[in-house]
DNA sequence: GCGTGCATTATTGGCACCAATTTTGACGCC
DNA sequence: GGCGTCAAAATTGGTGCCAATAATGCACGC
């Protein structure tokens, strides 16, 4: 009499990647043009799934806004708007200089030094790392910056929002100058937070976010 | 050669409800118990609809965490953790305080107006209406509210937000005593808003948010 | 009385096929 | 050459059927 339901595997990171993760991998990647058509059949071939599965991801990922649905059409791969991807930028904004309290509170030691780990394993990257290496590297800072809030559905709220905006080649970062001064940023921000000093954490990190990903923005305003 | 796919409705707002909504607000109002099993062919002809719009709908909902899903099993409504819900609880507050900065600033005189004319409303139910009145006033109110900033991916996601947590039986509010604190806050947040005092509206809003849900996570911890 | 194993039943999942809709391409007309 | 019309092709959407899997109930043995 199995009436209690229990979520079946506990940690959601070491699960199977399904056909929607890698399907919203490769439309991230860019492998798939903004604005062009998912064709069922087609995924079906390149992911080796059956029909259910390909409808089941596109749905997934339709809802998640990765991808936008019209009926007896189809799912075809999110445009970028500008206006959007601003209101998306304001979003995380709010929601990761407001975490600052929380991280200032909340996170322990470890977590700082894993934090100044990745903003070493950055810095290096500069130099030595490809352009997706370095995405990777940074995403996953401020992955655990936010994880020292404690608040796992934070971490993946903005995770999610991440997946929203962040353009198709991920290549296509700004300026060396600008990735020099996010690698400076990583290392404040790492300072301020071993020194749980909210105000500057605040500042720091509205400043980091608010940069890197502004050059669109900025030209389409 | 329609190779440049636009979005069907223009306004979201005014599309025919289809089956996944119809079946939120059902689950929302709690219609269906906290991790019973949702059976498709009961949904099928509970909605009258086909098993593709069905497991399009649970799908949809799985993924905004309305629902969950196991293979092979099924989707069951999703059951309310207590720890989870405080952390979106923090999230809400988290957006909509540093919200008041944007809302002090994009307010046009109209929105006022019209949280004003909620404001009035919420309070004048508590007396005449029924509970599931004031409960859609005051979802109006606080959407009313995040719309000023002008921010509508903001309105959208506190939205999405509040369906992964909102207690199914809506109709058990806190006491009348918050119920009135609340009306009083209601306006507070208009004199606020109205003269621009961001400070104020921040103290405001996060005390607003902190009350009126907390009884049933207070009792949890 | 209680647990175990087995058959039955219920439910999801996958498949093949057909219908509905849309897109594409070609043809003819102006 | 451009435009509209119409047929053909491609794609999504729906249905019924069967397999796979999991829950249920029952009989049996201890």
């Amino acid at each position: 009499m199995d009436e209690l339901p229990r979520a079946g595997w506990p940690n959601e990171e070491t699960a199977p990647p399904g056909v929607a993760e890698r399907l919203a991998r490769d439309i991230q990647a860019g492998r798939f043009q903004p604005g062009s058509w998912l064709k069922q059949i087609e995924l079906q071939r390149r992911y080796g799934a059956n029909r259910s599965e390909i409808r089941k991801a596109l749905e997934h990922l339709a809802s998640k806004r990765l991808i936008q649905y019209l009926p007896n059409r189809g799912y075809f791969v999110h445009r970028e708007d500008d206006a959007v991807a601003a209101e998306i930028r304001d979003i995380r904004i709010m929601l990761e200089t407001s975490a600052a309290e929380f991280m200032a509170r909340n996170a322990a030691e470890h977590h700082v030094v894993e934090l100044e780990t990745l903003a070493k394993r950055f810095a290096a990257l500069l130099d030595a790392g490809t352009m997706v290496e370095i995405y990777e590297v940074n995403l996953a800072f401020h992955r655990a910056l936010l994880a020292t809030t404690g608040n796992h559905s934070l971490v993946e709220l903005v995770s999610e929002l991440r997946l929203r905006t962040s353009p198709a080649p991920a290549s296509q970062w700004s300026t060396r100058r600008r990735m020099e001064q996010s690698a400076r940023e990583h290392f404040e921000i790492v300072e301020a937070l071993r020194a749980r000093d909210v105000a500057r954490l605040h500042v720091i990190i509205e400043r980091h976010i608010s940069q890197p990903e502004t050059e669109e923005a900025d030209k389409g305003r």
